[in-house]
RNA sequence: GCGGCCGUAGCUCAGUUGGAUAGAGCGAGCGCCUCCUAAGCGCUAGGUCACCGGUUCAACUCCGGUCGGUCGCGCCA
């Protein structure tokens, strides 16, 4: 909530008070911004939600009300009743400009806020197998988990970014097969990638890798003995390269946890032992069961196999409970849409070992749908035909890919054309507000006056516009924070960019006749300036100076 | 078959605890640079908000059903 608008709430709840001996809490008086300019700068529809407990007309509350609201001062230059009941506020445009002040004088900090929730947060997302090269929906997910964290630290939350590396399962065995295949064949030795392998180019690299290192050390030594030797080397390039790939995409984490380390800290025997502690599991068949239906899930568990192997879910059950152990209160997992029948054992499983059920929250992110030649574009990683996130970034730039992933919810499916992705270079909404902002940097430039410090010739309504649109940003961010969706972001900055391009049009800034409304404006431009550098820093999305 | 997500302009998508005439970008048409970046601005065209019913003063929004799309439903990970 900005400051015009708590200070509108206030004034109406007094007015309720006086006018009907009514007392209303403050969040439950809605004041936002009409769609319509003609229905002023704020609106409110008290008169009609309080027409079922007053037993009066909405119009003839709204009557009473103005009366009082007319006696007060606050800002409000006039008050109007419209439609069906709304009470319509105009705003004198000066107490509009008081917020171009604060943002010069808040500048990188413009947006914080405090925030009462002390819980420590963390966030898990991308957490793709170290298998081969990330692919669009991870990078959906990176955009996204990076983007989510950046709103909620902003918002005041403590959070923690974290990757889980699944360096311990089935995978990396075929992984490193499928290494060693590649390394052998560059001796020209006769031997194929096995079928459940993994045969992207990207391992081809990682031989050559080996190759270098290593020389043919490896060459003649039995394919068993050497299995570990790949596996390892396998595992270090392969985490290693994504890493590089996040860090270019301006993606970053707080914490890498290795699933092998969960195993070797004896994480997981811990964890079967709590949920049998807690009476949770049961041998059937020899297998052992996690009793996950008691929390909801359609049918149990297996959390040990009948030839005592663990299935994928006992030491992910454990990385949770390390997580809580390490004394985070709330977990997030951002995970891939095809994981969503994962979410019921999860949230069973959490608490099987003795937690409430919201202290973890998983937030699915759709897949991205590949279009090429107007048709779908399937894609493996395993077969190696697939768009890797470093193509993308070659195609279109980090920055066009990163907003184009966060500028729509993560709970939405959305297709990706491949053949535009290239073109977009002056089709992406991003330009449109980086542009905005090196307008405003060249402004800045040129400027061979300092900005004021006071900004009572800021009327027109172009500026009110920006003016209001900053006084969101700070409730903006917050919103998005506990909403868990970035996305809002994009549609504040569209919003803000749009409405300077208007003024910038509109309005002449620099070497006016009137030095004094030039000066003004300049320090409208540069709090403008600083609000759409920080949103796009929000997401991750370079503000440039010059384009 | 069961379950998750989705269905809004030609395309890709927004739509703030249910509110006034449902919006943006791209695409289409018409205008705007003697002036701080025309990667921009203004105007126009384009909609039975998939369909049916219910709740409400008020439904794109909430509830039920139908149709369509998509993903998932292993002692795989």
């Amino acid at each position: 909530m900005n400051l015009i608008e708590t200070t509108l709430k206030k004034t109406i709840q007094y007015a309720i008070k006086k006018a009907f001996d009514t007392d209303i809490e403050l969040d439950e008086i809605v004041v936002e911004e009409p769609k319509s300019k003609e229905h002023g700068d704020y609106a409110t529809n008290v008169a009609m939600r309080l027409s079922k407990v007053l037993r009066q007309n909405p119009k003839a509350i709204a009557e009473k009300l103005l009366h009082e609201l007319e006696s007060k001062e606050d800002g409000i230059r006039k008050a109007e009743i419209a439609g069906p009941g709304f009470i319509n506020f105009f705003m004198e445009a000066g107490s509009l400009s008081e917020v171009i002040a604060k943002v010069l004088s808040e500048d990188k900090d413009f947006g914080k806020t405090v925030c009462e929730d002390k819980r420590r947060w963390n966030v898990e997302y991308v957490s793709a197998n170290p298998t081969g090269d990330l692919h669009p929906g991870h990078a959906r997910g990176a955009s996204i988990g990076d983007s989510l964290t950046r709103i909620m630290k902003t918002a005041g939350y403590d959070v923690t970014r974290e990757y889980y590396i699944n360096d311990a399962g089935n995978q990396i065995n075929n992984m490193a097969k499928s290494l060693q295949a590649r390394y052998l064949q560059s001796y020209g030795i006769d031997i194929t990638v096995p079928e459940d392998g993994y045969h992207g180019k990207d391992l081809i690299e990682i031989a050559e890798t080996v190759v270098s290192e290593v020389g043919d050390a490896y060459k003649d030594v039995d394919i068993e003995e050497s299995l570990p030797f790949f596996r390892q080397i396998g595992l270090r390039e392969e985490t290693k390269k994504l890493r590089d790939d996040l860090w270019t995409f301006n993606v970053e984490f707080d914490v890498w946890t290795s699933e092998q380390s969960v195993y070797d800290r004896g994480l997981v025997e811990r964890a079967l032992k709590q949920l049998t502690d807690n009476g949770n599991t049961y041998v059937s068949e020899e297998a052992t069961w996690l009793r996950t239906t008691e929390f909801g899930d359609d049918k149990d568990r297996v959390l040990v196999r009948g030839n005592g192997l663990y299935t994928y879910l006992l030491p992910d059950i454990a990385y949770h409970l390390n997580k809580k152990d390490r004394g985070f209160d709330v977990l997030i997992d951002l995970l891939g849409a095809d994981h969503h029948g994962y979410i019921a054992r999860l949230k069973a499983a959490i608490q099987a070992l003795g937690y409430p059920s919201s202290d973890l929250e998983v937030d699915i992110i759709q897949m991205a749908r590949m279009l090429k030649d107007g048709e779908e574009f399937k894609m493996s990683k395993r077969t190696g035909k697939a768009v890797s996130l470093k193509d993308l970034i070659e195609e279109a730039g980090v920055d066009a890919v990163r907003y184009y992933f966060v500028s729509r919810a993560g709970d939405t499916h959305m297709d990706l054309d491949l053949d535009m992705a290239s073109k977009q270079s002056n089709e992406n909404p991003v330009y449109y507000a980086q542009y905005a902002h090196a307008r405003m940097c060249s402004i800045l430039r040129n400027a061979d006056v300092q900005p004021a410090t006071s900004f009572e010739l800021i009327i027109h309504p172009k500026e009110s516009e920006l003016c209001k649109i900053m006084f969101e940003f700070p409730q903006m961010v917050k919103d998005a924070a506990q909403t868990r969706q970035p996305h809002k972001v994009c549609n504040y900055i569209q919003k803000l960019a749009s409405a300077f391009h208007a003024f910038y049009n509109e309005c002449q800034v620099l070497n006016l006749e009137d030095a004094r409304l030039s000066a003004q404006r300049l320090g409208l431009v540069k709090a403008v300036q600083i609000t759409l550098r920080n949103a796009l820093t929000l997401i991750g999305v370079g503000a440039p100076e010059k384009m």
